[in-house]
DNA sequence: TTGAATTGTGCAATCGATTGTCTTATTATT
DNA sequence: AATAATAAGACAATCGATTGCACAATTCAA
């Protein structure tokens, strides 16, 4: 029916016989028109179907309304929750959001930064690609005083604004927990140990070792890219060496996956022989046989907590306050640890 | 370091002593401009470190080289999966994409459609939200001549282009299946009947039943929301009857994990007492145990697929052609149906 | 009543790239 | 050599909203 939606302020203002100037004040509440004038404006505004261009906005005031995500992956589920949370409270502040995924790749991650820039995002939220260890491409942003802020996977060197959840007192409370259950030889597949997340991890593990007077065998902590795949691999080099551990905790979710699916696949008996603990709560970890004890991490509370602070610096321009958000975490009880 | 970045074609054009018009069409490799001319236009702006504007450019041109995407929910797998089809290549050919979820109610679908009318995008995929019963709200696009592609759940009604998985088939290959492992009371838990894929999963499986005089028995057809928690009632309401069935096809993969949980917990023996097919191979759907027969459906094809479409139409002006592209699927067999 | 202060609007430039039309330089045609 | 045809580039308007400044109308004080 209608083609045709080119109503723009200049029409409001011939109806009304007035200036765009006007009209454009009024539709922004501007304090030097009067509330007569505003109602009219409005009223045909609405009788009018106009619908603001936001281009021609966007060229004169140079801000876009639109935030730009960097995330290795989202199909992951905790970075599809992280998102969720990004979205809405954006959205609601009247944001758009542009997502661009790294593939954990370093060079992907470098397009990514490009493509939001020439989006002339006003402000980006990202979590560093696993296999970057290079974050010059970064400065496109910082040069440019366009906000940052980093989730989960953070960047010491670039001075941004940071949320993480408490990894430390995640790998503490897991390693704690094992413990509790009386395991002994406590093995830990550690992530990269580039990345702050993975380190916390660790450095929680072995602090709950220590205060428990538990002997940290060298052997039992290996580094891995936590895939899928690598997962396998540390399974078979822990679990077939001549003095195998009596629990694993795994850096994430997915290598405690691969744990139990070799486990089982040998007959290894988990709990009894070997507890394993994860970290996420991937939605999959619950249906495992045996289920997975793991550390909870809320990916939407993260994205939220991210959002907020990225909005708050381009609203207010605080500036790169440099704030570091650490959000709680919590153990989630299931059978892969369930010793008696 | 560099604090500016506004380099514009009038700087490149001073630069050369030349015209911005010239820089402009050199830059968009103009058949009126000398190649000498391009080059040294060329230099120069990577010479200054030019960036276009695309603000400029999408209120000039209006067209703003983004996608919009409308979808339930972007932390169920396949559509994380569909998104990353769509972002590839969108990218690929230079579009950025918006996405948007509806988290499957028909209000917030509609908010989206607002949000991407308003962001002016160039084109929009959607695969609409379960408790939609009105797409009214679609005509703001169709109504505009803005390019529309639905995938996975398509509208009838709207005439569009779309893309769907063989779901016919689908349903047949899975009542087939269990047909050949001698399954001879086999229910089905279908989706809403106002979506197609639903329907046609459920004709698909009618169809295999009558190919093999497998009577139909009316009671073991159930429609059902398809949420874990309405799995549970369905489980509840077949297994607990006093002619249970010894086969069920659900209608996608959660149901089919809510029937295996309540299962479990009933000590119901999957497959012996009833064999278990799901739709969609959810991640989690190889993990479970027993691990589930289901039928896949790739979600990046169809992403793929769909924006494949979508660009056609934006770029070559093809109009709404209303073309309905079907993509295969196929039968993961996992021990949920592996009766000897 | 006059000048100052206040309030409400209009004018016109601006953001940066694109594009129709016009101008000049060059080459081809007869 | 003269004219037509072509090529290469310049000019200026344009997309639609925003905004500094100018200006008119109204109110107020003295």
């Amino acid at each position: 029916m209608k083609n045709e939606n080119n109503v723009t302020i200049h029409d409001i203002a011939k109806a009304l016989n007035i200036s765009g100037s006007t009209v454009s004040r009024a539709l922004n509440n501007n304090a030097r028109i009067s509330e007569k004038t505003k109602k009219a404006v409005k009223d045909m505004a609405k009788q009018l179907g106009y619908q603001p261009n936001a281009l021609a906005s966007n060229l004169r005031t140079s801000c876009t309304n639109t935030i730009g995500v960097i995330i290795p992956r989202i199909s992951r589920y905790f970075f599809s929750s992280a998102i969720t949370g990004i979205e809405e409270l954006a959205r609601e502040k009247g944001f758009n959001v542009i997502i661009c995924q790294s593939n954990d790749l370093e060079e992907r991650e470098s397009d990514c930064v490009q493509t939001l820039f020439a989006s002339r995002v006003d402000g980006v939220i990202s979590s560093v690609a696993l296999k970057a260890e290079n974050y010059d491409h970064y400065k496109t942003f910082t040069n440019r005083n366009i906000p940052l802020v980093f989730f989960d996977r953070v960047v010491d060197e670039l001075e941004t604004s940071k949320v993480v959840v408490d990894d430390f007192k995640g790998g503490f409370i897991a390693a704690e927990h094992l413990i509790s259950k009386g395991c002994k030889r406590i093995a830990h597949i550690s992530g990269p140990q580039h990345l702050n997340i993975y380190i916390n991890r660790l450095q929680g593990f072995l602090k709950a070792m220590r205060k428990h007077h538990i002997d940290i065998n060298e052997e039992l902590i290996i580094e891995s890219p936590l895939t899928r795949e690598d997962g396998l691999r540390c399974a078979k080099t822990l679990l077939e060496s001549d003095n195998p551990p009596d629990a694993i905790f795994a850096g994430n979710d997915t290598t405690a996956l691969s744990i139990i699916l070799y486990a089982k696949e040998k007959g290894i008996k988990i709990p009894e022989e070997v507890a394993v603990v994860g970290f996420s709560n991937e939605p999959f970890s619950e249906f495992l046989s045996p289920s997975l004890t793991t550390v909870e991490q809320s990916g939407f509370d993260v994205g939220t907590k991210a959002t907020e602070l990225l909005l708050d610096i381009i609203q207010n321009k605080t500036g790169n306050k440099q704030e570091t958000i650490v959000l709680p975490v919590n153990l989630i009880e299931r059978e892969s640890s369930d010793k008696k």
